[in-house]
DNA sequence: ATGTATGCAAAAGTTTTGCACGTTA
DNA sequence: TAACGTGCAAAACTTTTGCATACAT
């Protein structure tokens, strides 16, 4: 599935002069191993190590997880619980997003092709590199709804706000969306 | 441009027994004057503020920017810098994504209504309500390239894990995205 | 053998919070 | 005038860093 195992992570770090250590091995295959949909912190990684009797510091684990994010192994996720997220970047198809409910932080993933070939295009029409892309979008679930939610936001809102301009209703751009959108994932 | 005044901000903090101070709507004030591109963070804004003679506390501006994140009035960014940053989130069609870059934090804005009407139909798909949605591509720039950069990426790196399977070459994957995608925004 | 990586503890930086005082509706 | 908001200072958290030791190549 992945891309990455331990003889080729080698390589690629003694390319640089850097080295693999058990530390860094035993991260990687964490990430492996991880279920689908599944994201940790430094924090939450540190104390899964822990309970599985291998101990290493927070400063690895740091020190670890942006080394393997500068090099396209794992993404950062900067999804809403005020610390990041560090997860696989599975390679395409297999590449996804996230929906964040700002009140509960509940997290969803989705797929959508579409997203990333408009990423991978952007990324060529400027002249960039691309090493990842996430689509993260803000948004208030049934659930947060039904609770009160949003406390802040007056009771008729339609999100309107945030996509609508002054004279379109949120219907008009979904009928608008119906017509011409190219793709149904 | 947008849809938030100084009257319609208060008539939807008073609907929910909150309240409109100076300091909030200085703070509006300055989101909506900031030249497009622009983003602020929260002491970015403090130091703006400060220097034109309006001291408005840390606290204040944390408390701030938060109630309009939620309110879908501002967006909150998770670049590359370390901390967040904030603009307004202007109704589409002005909707915006970023590039940013991993090595020297340049960031880029872009459009791409195809992104946007995808997020929508997921959010309607999903049975949430969207606040916000943002793309956000993590890339390297040609300078950082020509600077030595990636300096923990193997020379050969063609961003091929990212988005590649096995046995999909970059190139293969760009040719596939020029027969059938859609739209060229 | 040399240069990297780790672990620890301390530091840095951002964001949140408690509380007394002001202000808004 | 009752509830909400602000400012200040302290606290809470996440992430980074300096340094001595250990380890991979």
């Amino acid at each position: 599935m992945s891309l990455c195992t331990p003889t080729s992570l080698k390589a690629e770090l003694n390319a640089k002069g850097w080295r693999l250590t058990p530390q860094r091995e035993t991260i990687l295959h964490v990430f492996q191993n991880l279920p689908r949909g599944n994201h940790l912190s430094a924090e939450e990684l540190h104390d899964l190590l822990k309970q599985r009797g291998e101990k290493i510091s927070l400063s690895t684990i740091y020190r670890t997880v942006k080394l393997m994010a500068r090099m396209g192994i794992i993404r950062e996720l900067e999804l809403a619980e005020g610390h990041k997220h560090y997860e696989l970047n599975h390679p395409y198809p297999h590449h996804h997003h996230h929906i964040v409910c700002i009140q509960c932080n509940q997290t969803l993933e989705f797929k959508n092709d579409t997203i990333l070939k408009q990423s991978l295009k952007q990324a060529c029409k400027t002249g960039v590199q691309m090493i990842d892309c996430q689509l993260t979008i803000h948004a208030i679930c049934p659930e947060a709804i039904r609770k009160g939610w949003p406390a802040m936001l007056p009771s008729s809102w339609t999100c309107s706000r945030a996509i609508a301009s002054g004279h379109q209703s949120l219907e008009e751009i979904q009928e608008h969306l119906e017509q011409d959108d190219p793709e149904s994932e």
